[in-house]
DNA sequence: TTGAAAGCGCTAACAA
DNA sequence: TTGTTAGCGCTTTCAA
């Protein structure tokens, strides 16, 4: 059977308060005595029993991340930012994947109420100000990735600005005919990359069209961040046959998969017949050679998870909003490096 | 303040007793009274606390998953089935990531002695037997995914009848100048699939040559299953000039993935100059229009849970070595599809 | 500085 | 069928 503390005391001839203290680092021990219980501790292989001192301690040192992991590359990148400076600060990484929207709170409530996790990351995901207010009651912290509410502390990126340096970057390139496949408006991030968008072409004295923009389907998409958005998207832009865009702004890379993927069905070559602006540089990019506004996604994680434990720490921190810049990496999809595909 | 047990107790007139047998569906009640606690429990918002039940119950509800996860699409397209399982079976995800192979069993050392939960997956990882024994010692279950032991569960592919298929595939186009892009051969499934490459050539009565076989240098590539070794792999080979082999069959999706990268960097066509046949059918193989050996990644992780979960039920049951068989999904890397990429 | 004892919030054995 | 009570393995007062 296990050792338990009382073992430990046993053996070293103290009370298993003492164990406890040395255990602890607790300064109330003399180092003599702390050495006894420390050898004792290594005779039994004694480790403390992790669900007894979550309940004695009010503290279970886990973190919880709530994911709409199902969905690509993306979320991966980001958790594994999380995972890495969780096990760096000795948290434990629970992962809830919610593949529906709209279950967000139903993991929220349940996190919350079994009392499992000691801190909270939402990524890309809603929350509703009712919830945010429970958790504030029952103190426990929540940081937003790629997301925003404005009671709690999130990390994401400047993605007006992302979309805006995309934009003016293919405009630069000479594009008139600059079109836009974004996903649903209900994501704030999708939103404000459609901003980021207009601003440039207003900015460039570019007319905005209708036509240009295709936002993905709400019943059929999801929040439309995948594949298959993309690939229908840019099959609609493709119907406008002549009148065509030359140059297009993806609001994911995952989205502009699948636009490649309709383009080269549809026997067009990119960049030279349409040329592909992404946003996430996740590493998928790199594989497709596709061009992309970089989003520090790892780096994003790991902030999250160090301002989780910050404010666990000190609940009264001000709340932090913080936007990584992102800037733009170009490879061959642009039409802007030297090197082409082959 | 949260509601407890006896605020439960006290608010339906009954003991703990009585409310614990409510919650936990005990046959040990009366439906009247039943409906009295959980009446007061829904007036008290009262959630059980997961840590004590852990405690007295002397079960967690979670598992934990060790993997790479760092390392690449392959692991997450196992994980989400592994999340997705444990989700519907009720139980909650631990999720450890090691970069480096050898830390393993510190993760197994800490998973174990912490007790913090019921099971444990392993994924891509190797156990030694004095691990096993004391899991076995502990009675907590180990699956494995993508790797093997003979004392436990373990989740795997077909990997020498892949990789025989997919040499065979490339012998059918009419190649002689097969090569074969490995990891190391520390990793089982690498070693198999050298094997079945070599079956699959002797078969065909070509001769085996060093020269077409690169295996990923130990100091630099960890295990050898990444986009880096594929590209040095490629490199490599075409440094053969003249002799160099017209088609490739490579270990892994994302090896294949800096496999292209390297040919179409020498100014090179697939599958024109070279075909390409991968391993694992990740999701990234669908956008580099890679053939590929299709492993049920999701599949395979759902698997594991339910077995995880059902010999934590059964200690007793013997040894489950299921293996999937796997195909060959043909895209336009191999040279064999009609449709070629524009 | 130390030991004893009272929780932490639950389950389960036991008695009624 | 129910209530009472003794754990589960710790932390943390409170006395000494």
């Amino acid at each position: 059977m296990r050792a338990t503390i009382y073992d430990v005391a046993k053996k070293a001839g103290v009370g298993i308060g003492t164990v406890s203290r040395a255990i602890n680092d607790s300064p109330r021990i003399t180092s003599e005595t702390k050495e006894k219980v420390l050898k004792a501790i290594r005779d039994l292989n004694y480790q403390p029993h992790a669900m007894a001192q979550s309940l004695a301690r009010k503290k279970t040192n886990m973190i919880a991340a709530i994911v709409p992991f199902i969905r690509g590359y993306f979320y991966m990148e980001v958790v594994k930012g999380i995972q890495f400076e969780a096990t760096q600060s000795n948290y434990d990484l629970l992962l809830y994947s919610v593949d529906e929207f709209d279950k967000t709170e139903e993991f929220l409530r349940k996190t919350l109420r079994e009392r499992r996790v000691d801190g909270v990351l939402l990524i890309s995901l809603q929350i509703s100000d009712i919830k945010v207010k429970k958790f504030r009651n029952a103190n426990v912290p929540i940081v937003l990735v790629d997301g925003f509410h404005p009671q709690l502390d999130s990390i994401t990126v400047e993605n007006q600005e992302g979309a805006y340096i995309a934009t003016e970057h293919l405009i630069r390139q000479g594009h008139k005919k600059i079109a836009m496949i974004d996903a649903q408006l209900k994501s704030i991030p999708a939103k404000d990359r459609l901003f980021g968008y207009k601003k440039a072409l207003k900015d460039a004295r570019i007319i905005f069209q209708d036509k240009y923009l295709f936002i993905s389907n709400l019943a059929i998409e999801k929040d439309g961040f995948n594949c298959e958005a993309g690939y229908e998207g840019m099959k609609r832009l493709l119907e406008l046959g002549e009148d065509r865009p030359t140059a297009v702004f993806v609001s994911s890379d995952i989205q502009a998969a699948g636009a490649i993927k309709a383009i080269k069905e549809h026997g067009l070559r990119i960049p030279d017949d349409i040329a592909i602006v992404g946003f996430d540089d996740i590493e998928l990019a790199e594989y497709l050679d596709l061009s992309t506004m970089h989003q520090p996604l790892f780096e994003m994680g790991r902030l999250a998870v160090r301002r989780l434990i910050d404010r666990m720490a000190d609940k009264k921190l001000d709340v932090l909003q913080k936007q990584f810049s992102t800037h733009i990496v170009v490879r061959s999809s642009c039409g802007a490096s030297a090197r082409r595909i082959a």
